[in-house]
DNA sequence: ATATTTGCAAATAATTTGCACGTAA
DNA sequence: TTACGTGCAAATTATTTGCAAATAT
């Protein structure tokens, strides 16, 4: 039966860790950059392959950025991708949702629309970049 | 002074055209495949240029879909994009906000975070995809 | 030993642009 | 007439892929 492996590699482990230090939304070419000033030879589409992989486990979340161009982040809870992501820094805080949960739902009486997931994105400026 | 004038022509009032029949979000590739079917002969740049040019006017909203392809839909109040789009037909309808606005406004309170724009999706299915 | 990951270079796919020609005003 | 729009082909940019070599298990 089909249960891959997950190999620790090198890449992984940078990628990972540039994702964890930096808390907000990069691209693969971002993350590349980073690699390649830290003095890691990491090819661009292992970065690309690394994030489909993280992805694919459930580790970050991905959203294409204003220009489509995808990005992503480290994230947790997989299915509640709610943001506040500063125009300043371009950091994103997770947002806490109960409020929201009970607009959904409203939203569903109303409009006779059944959820079946919502993305909420908030965008301006964070406590430190005011 | 540069106020650009703004021609009426063929290809732009069978875009605007399309975009008032099909209230959903269509890519450039789409706009253009239909315009095809119906016998108009445009450009694919033409079609992402008038896109363009709608877009700076705010005639209409722009969103990378899931795949980071740009998709456009006519809207009126440019400024709040907020959408239930079924997961079915892919039709988008808009959404009052009242609630929303609130529970923004609660964000700044709580999070310290200050609020230029948002954006929010629902997806799902609409009343007559169930 | 063997499955998985990587690098590289080439292939795709979406979008943009330069420029000569067409068209609305 | 003249400023604006369009087609076409070429350029750019993001992303994916095939395959042989490297690496983790």
């Amino acid at each position: 039966m089909g249960s891959r492996a997950d190999y620790v590699t090198r890449s992984r482990e940078w990628i990972a860790s540039i994702l964890s230090r930096e808390r907000r939304f990069l691209s693969a070419a971002e993350i590349h950059r980073r690699l390649r000033r830290a003095g890691e030879r990491v090819s661009l589409s292992t970065v690309y392959r690394t994030l489909d992989h993280l992805r694919a486990k459930g580790d970050i979340a991905a959203r294409a950025d204003t220009a489509g161009e995808a990005t992503f982040m480290l994230c947790e809870p997989a299915h509640h991708h709610h943001h506040a992501i500063c125009a300043n820094c371009g950091r994103a805080q997770d947002v806490d949702c109960a409020a929201m949960e009970q607009f959904a739902e409203s939203l569903r009486k109303r409009h006779g629309f059944r959820l079946d997931d919502h993305a909420l994105e908030f965008f301006g400026r964070c406590r430190s970049c005011r």
